[in-house]
DNA sequence: GTGGGGGGTGAGAGCGCTCTCACGTCATGG
DNA sequence: CCATGACGTGAGAGCGCTCTCACCCCCCAC
């Protein structure tokens, strides 16, 4: 093994070095009051000279902070990686959390016995807190964690049940029932008839809302919807092409679809193609996030915008102050839940 | 500031719950041999009872073990999402680490703050060991992690001066100059004359070593290649598109390319279909990773594949053994660089 | 001249753990 | 019957840091 450490300074070298007591030093390296500026400099030489790097370990042993904070994503790998939604959300988070000098730990759940390992983790005080993301709805993580007081910030309204009454529940959404509604009114001003719709998993919040839109702006109730126009995805492109060919195989007349994301809509768009149908001519498409694969798609899609990458920074930030690490101002509100909204982006596809 | 820890139970605490000392309960925690079987059971229950969780911090204070390793990507976010190889890749490092109950620390270099701040971070003895991909020729990152004898791993061999002789500097690689040459000598197979090439950033060792494949092929030196059928990528689609666009204008007569990765083909395929130019009647088209780039492209692209997957394992494998983390078997040699082979995908653009 | 602050500094306890070493106990062999 | 050693266990030091508290000194008010 190596023990490339070892040989590094500590607090105690630095203050003999520069001739003053640990406690100064701490204070110097901390940025702490009471130091004379004398000293300070004297201090901050010796730090230099001996390339002082505090021991973190030993910092957290007594503060109880890590500097670092969990990014939890429910899926697997390859779904996070290939889900341009997950990147957008971790581009914003990760320029929060660098700004605060907080550390950023990924931790997928794949198989089985990751929850385990996970729950484990996270209750041992490795981190701060917990940024959660792509919650089904009988995951039992969020209660592990929320169970052994981690601050936590959910991606997405949580869905089990009570959890719309806690007041200090915190989560970042998207007004995706409005998002939704907006795309299918569109459709229907553009005179489309039968707009049917993909679905993404009804154990998230995101998926469900955006149903709920649907039906909202076809002015029917939840479960109102005409079966054979709806069709289940799992927010994968494989999953849309799927979806896709049983709506055409199911109701072959329909004129419109409505994707629960863009990625789902790109492979909708695959189908079509693929069964000779034109877009927009013959059937008309619209995604949801306007993501990279909503512009790159053949032909570029209509669909809903939400700030991914800013909602990621305020899911940050909101962790951040509810650890008490962003700089509140002096009458700052406690952190409370956001919800962004959502705006049609039209394109080629309808 | 939510103090929710401070509340968990000590290893005195099961200690004395379990009528032990200390050390026998750090002894039954962390498997160490020589407690009674009877005793090890009931400091067991007392874990179990009492809810304990080792204190990391603590535990890291003496053993100057981590328990993490950082993945150092030096690219901006947008590009390590977007590109499916990094995704791979670290699908395989999270799989071998998780395996090891290692934690996975995922910092991008976006920003130029981030190098001082993750410099800083790395030879803070955070982590026990650094994975280091896409570096390009000047960073001075690897040579700092280095310097403080922070163990670490590259994806792909570095470039620097000296690096191929230092026989202690461990790498994962695969046969790019190889693949280029495989690819390549395809496209003249296929009785292509005039095939042009789209390079990656010649900073990194993987787009030179393709670029000599691509010269080997032809059978001429690596710096004989003809200019007006070398344009310049950077790994992106959108510069695949770009490029391709100046190499139709240039020369005009070119009837295949061999791009740098998967998705500088996709942009070339989009440039070609934008100008007309059917894929592969006018021109052929090689790409290079085997990723969903080269299998969603229209048409689907013939390759180069090489097992991401299993570099990104190996990688974590090697740096693994190099803290002396993995089992190690009895006479194992010591971690060396690894290369893995590369072969050659036909699919329907060549 | 003496008492009382207050700012700057140091001493020291302790965070929770690991690990070395010493100790006690029991079987073994001369 | 005692020396020997193996084995199981406990005591205690210490990892590097923060933070409280006590101390000292200087200045000011009375």
């Amino acid at each position: 093994m190596h023990t490339f450490r070892g040989s590094r300074p500590t607090l105690e070298a630095v203050a003999s070095h520069a001739g003053v007591s640990r406690a100064t030093v701490s204070r110097v390296v901390n940025g702490g009051p009471g130091v004379r500026e004398e000293v300070r400099e004297k201090v901050r030489h010796s730090v230099e000279e001996l390339g002082y790097v505090p021991n973190n370990a030993a910092r957290t042993l007594v503060t109880r902070r890590t500097g670092a904070v969990a990014v939890v994503i429910a899926e697997p790998e390859s779904r996070v990686f290939a889900d341009p939604f997950f990147a957008q959300q971790l581009r914003g988070i990760s320029r929060e959390l660098s700004d605060h000098d907080t550390q950023l730990l990924l931790m997928m759940l794949e198989r089985q016995k990751d929850y385990a390992r996970i729950g484990r983790y996270l209750s041992a005080g490795h981190v701060d807190g917990a940024l959660m993301f792509s919650l089904h709805g009988d995951d039992p993580l969020p209660a592990m964690a929320l169970q052994t007081g981690l601050p936590a910030v959910f991606g997405g309204r949580p869905g089990w049940p009570g959890a719309e009454d806690d007041p200090d529940l915190l989560y970042v959404d998207t007004d995706n029932r409005g998002g939704a509604r907006q795309a299918v009114a569109h459709l229907q001003e553009r005179g489309r008839r039968t707009v049917a719709v993909i679905n993404g998993p009804l154990d998230q919040t995101s998926a469900l809302d955006r149903l709920h839109g649907y039906c909202d702006a076809l002015g029917i109730g939840a479960h109102e919807a005409d079966p054979s126009l709806v069709a289940q995805g799992d927010f994968t492109a494989e999953g849309g092409e799927r979806a896709m060919a049983r709506l055409l195989d199911v109701s072959p007349g329909l004129d419109a679809v409505f994707a629960g994301n863009d990625l789902m809509a790109s492979g909708a768009l695959r189908t079509l193609r693929a069964r000779g149908r034109r877009v927009p001519d013959d059937v008309a498409v619209v995604g949801y996030d306007d993501l990279e694969p909503a512009a790159w798609a053949e032909p570029p899609l209509t669909t809903v915008r939400q700030d991914v990458e800013g909602m990621g920074g305020m899911m940050a930030e909101l962790l951040l102050r509810r650890i008490g690490l962003a700089e509140e101002s002096v009458d700052a509100a406690p952190p409370r839940p956001v919800v962004t909204p959502a705006t049609l982006v039209v394109r080629d596809s309808s």
